[in-house]
DNA sequence: ATTTCCCATGATATAATATAACATTACACG
DNA sequence: CGTGTAATGTTATATTATATCATGGGAAAT
C-alpha cells in the first residue's frame, strides 16, 4: 500500500477515497471480488455507491497495473507488482476460489516465440491456469 | 464438421440441429461469438430460440470439447482439435479481432512445473494472447 | 483571488450477459 | 406400449457492465 501511494505520487496519479478503499477491498481478500460485490462492500464502508463508482474505480487500478480482471470469472484481483506491465500467471483454486499470481517470466519468451512462428505478434498474454493450490491439498 | 458427426456418434453424443447450427455458426466466424449473437443468428435460421437455448447449446460444444469460451471477451470460438481434451492458447488479434487457437504444446509442461514450485497442482490452463495477427500485421 | 479547465464523482437509466425454474416433448430401451 | 431420461420450450429474473448527463473540487494561469 505504502509503494502504492509513493507510485501514485511520483506518476501524478490520484488514489482517491474511492480507489483507494477498492484496493484495499482487493488487497484483504484472496479471491476475486465481482464489481457487485466491490459495491455492497464500498456501500458497508459508507460510501453511497451506484455501480458506475465500482467500475470506474476498478477501471483505474487495472489501466495503472494495481489490480488484474480475471476473465474466466468476471472478477477481480489485486496485483502482486504493482505498476509493472506485466503478463500474469494467475493460479485459481477450483476448491477455495482462491487466486494468486504466479511466476510467469520462465515461459513466456517461448511463448511468444513459437505464437510468432504462426505470424502473431504478441503484446500481452494473460495465463489462468485452473487446479488446486498447496493449501487445499494438504488438507 | 464430418470428424465430429463421427465423433458424436462414437461417443453417443447427440449433436441436435439446434447444437449443431450453433457450431457451425463459430466455424464459420473467425471471431468470437457472443451467446445474444448467436442467438440472432439463430432465429435468422429460422430457430424461434430464446436465451436458455443458445446456452444450453454452447455448454453442450463446450463441455465436449467442441467450442471454448473467450473470458476476456465472454464470446465463443469453434475448437480447432475436438474432442481431445487440451489446454488452449488463443491469439487474439486487437486489429480485426479474430481469435485463432495456437500451439501451446511446447510451453505448458514448463509452467506446471514452475507453479508447483508454488505448491500450486495446474489441472487445466488457458492462455490468451493479444496482439496482431499476421494478416493485420502485413496490411 | 478569481477564473478556467480538467478530472473525478454523483445519479439515472439501460444495455449486455447469464441462469433459475418449471412445463413439455421426444425418443431409446425394456 | 409404458416409462424414464435427456433435450427443448417458455417465462421470468439475476448478474455484469456501460452510456449519458449533471455536479463538484482542486491545480494552474492570469
Amino acid at each position: 500500500m505504502k509503494n502504492i501511494e509513493e507510485y501514485c505520487k511520483n506518476n501524478s496519479l490520484k488514489l482517491t477515497p474511492v480507489r483507494r478503499k477498492v484496493l484495499e477491498l482487493l488487497l484483504e481478500e484472496k479471491r476475486g471480488l465481482g464489481a457487485y460485490r466491490i459495491l455492497d462492500l464500498l456501500r458497508e464502508a459508507g460510501f453511497k455507491s451506484q455501480p458506475p463508482v465500482a467500475y470506474r474505480a476498478l477501471d483505474f487500478l487495472v489501466e495503472n497495473g494495481f489490480a488484474h480482471k480475471i476473465g474466466s470469472q468476471n472478477s477481480f484481483v489485486a496485483c502482486t507488482k504493482p505498476g509493472e506491465h506485466h503478463s500474469p500467471v494467475f493460479m485459481i483454486c477450483k476448491k477455495c476460489d482462491s487466486v494468486s499470481e504466479g511466476p510467469s517470466s520462465p515461459i513466456l519468451p517461448e511463448l511468444s516465440d513459437s505464437l510468432r512462428d504462426t505470424g502473431f505478434e504478441v503484446e500481452q498474454t494473460i495465463i489462468e491456469a485452473e487446479g488446486v493450490c498447496g493449501s487445499c491439498a494438504s488438507n
